[in-house]
DNA sequence: CTTGATTCGTTAGCCTTCCTAATTACATTA
DNA sequence: TAATGTAATTAGGAAGGCTAACGAATCAAG
């Protein structure tokens, strides 16, 4: 960085990390995709049921909140996963306008199946690196978990 | 490694690392997306054309292949970019079949522009980040780079 | 040289996921 | 009790991905 121009690029580097990380995120997912899903369950409706199993019930519009998409999307989402006898809605007592979300026992099994499958290919390839690298991704994952959430 | 037990753990560590990336990417992309873009880039727009910016000409097989996507999606996205003036197609002296595609030279303005846009929010939040965890996301990118290419 | 197989890109048509706007049902507050 | 606010749904549309089928160009055998 001996450019003249060092302040200019200075500034730039959060938003050149920011785009690579962006880059990175597309083509991450768009592998994982393609490596298709037995169980039928997509990326997104794997996401809301994670959020489900392992943080407990949740309301639709908090789950809508957790999954950074607005209430009509994840209405559509669990409409699936209930007709797949992955979800159940609960009455609210306090609060009959709410629907408690809840992921069934079935879920739980299905999750771990379907995940393994989904993101095979990655987990084969991140085996290939060696134990700094993991513990670096490791720590990216938790540092990227941290940035996109909230506000 | 050498016992059975010991080496489910060890798959089960890529694979819990796999599912904890592709959450992070979900949730990455939909942060970003909300940050909406004046200059009418989407992401798979304005991922395509850093690669013909940064990585020089590519046919549209080519092209396709570097963003993980189908032939019949990328040339959707190149005519979008066409129709903007942001790519140029040329014939290739050798083989008539292929499509050749450069980059323009207002591309390249547009892409410092709507990048900047674009990633703005979480480049803000990086800059709230030590310089010990800056460094920790740049060798992530990097990493997820070289694993989701290729193959 | 001709024929058949292959390859590159496009077109057509579908599916999924997201959105905003409007609506319904319930809750809260003035 | 009337007005306002909030949770979820419904309706409708845009974007981006896919496969299948096709035309044009190339390559490989004979």
């Amino acid at each position: 960085m001996t450019t003249p121009d060092a302040r200019a690029t200075e500034e730039d580097l959060a938003e050149r990390l920011a785009d690579r990380l962006h880059s990175a995120s597309i083509h991450l997912l768009r592998r994982v995709r393609r490596q298709d899903d037995a169980a039928g369950l997509s990326a997104p409706h794997l996401s809301a049921l994670s959020v489900l199993v392992f943080a407990g019930p949740r309301t639709l519009g908090e789950l809508a909140a957790a999954e950074q998409v607005r209430p009509p999307s994840m209405t559509r989402v669990v409409q699936n996963l209930e007709r797949e006898g992955l979800v159940e809605r609960e009455a609210d007592a306090a609060d009959r306008r709410v629907v408690r979300l809840r992921a069934t026992e079935r879920a739980r099994r299905i999750l771990e199946e379907s995940r393994g499958r989904r993101v095979r290919s990655l987990a084969a390839r991140l085996r290939t690196l060696d134990d700094a690298d993991v513990a670096t991704l490791e720590r990216a994952a938790d540092l990227l978990d941290a940035l996109t959430r909230g506000e």
